[in-house]
DNA sequence: CCAGTGATGTCCT
DNA sequence: GGACATCACTGGT
């Protein structure tokens, strides 16, 4: 018998900055088509909102962006430049936002994870939104996609000290580039660095 | 319809 | 530190 308390992942619903910096630690499960078991720990996010110049829903709703409208705890997957990336949507539906999954660090099936990424490994392995993509074998087919079920779980770990978490300007964006809104644990080596 | 543009990654020097 | 491959989406004709 699965318990599933409607208080689980409640802090989703928070705004994107505070869920960016809560979903820090916690872990992604993903299942292959193999049936190979995937883990990560979510190591860097970016939050974005439809009052933020920089995100996808600023300028409204469209077919493309639709799912960061949706409800909180669902996958949204955009490509970029022929990658892919993804957000973990937050906050109350009917408002565009999400957090951008920037990093993670392997817990899990590593091996696979770099065969994914052609043969790269350590610190190259995921540290990038197209990278984990990658690593994770997330694409477009999980547009939208519940995190509570398989084949890509979220796994709620427990809040980190603050003073683990540094915050500072997203990367890669050319509007609303002073917030700080980018956030990832210190010192970490699966971060990326640009 | 078409040109411009990225929430990027990789290779090169 | 810089060039460029690469492509869906967007906004303007």
């Amino acid at each position: 018998m699965v318990l599933t308390s409607p208080a689980h992942f409640g802090w989703l619903r928070l705004r994107s900055e505070a869920a960016a910096r809560r979903l820090l630690g916690c872990e992604l499960e993903r299942r292959l088509d193999t049936g190979e078991l995937l883990r990560a720990r979510i190591v860097e996010t970016e939050a974005y909102d439809e009052d933020d110049e920089a995100s996808h829903t600023y300028r409204g709703r469209t077919e493309r962006n639709a799912a960061m409208f949706g409800p909180a705890g669902r996958l949204y997957v955009y490509r970029m430049r022929g990658h892919h990336c993804c957000n973990v949507v937050t906050g109350e539906a009917g408002y565009g936002q999400g957090a951008l999954l920037r990093a993670v660090e392997p817990l899990a099936g590593e091996a696979t994870m770099s065969l994914l990424r052609g043969g790269r490994a350590g610190a190259d392995l995921a540290s990038g939104p197209g990278k984990l993509c990658q690593a994770l074998a997330i694409t477009h087919g999980l547009y939208g996609h519940d995190l509570a079920s398989a084949p890509l779980r979220l796994i709620e770990r427990p809040p980190l000290d603050p003073a683990a978490i540094v915050a500072s300007p997203r990367i890669g964006v050319s509007r609303a580039v002073t917030a700080h809104r980018r956030f990832h644990l210190r010192d970490n080596v699966h971060v990326s660095r640009r």
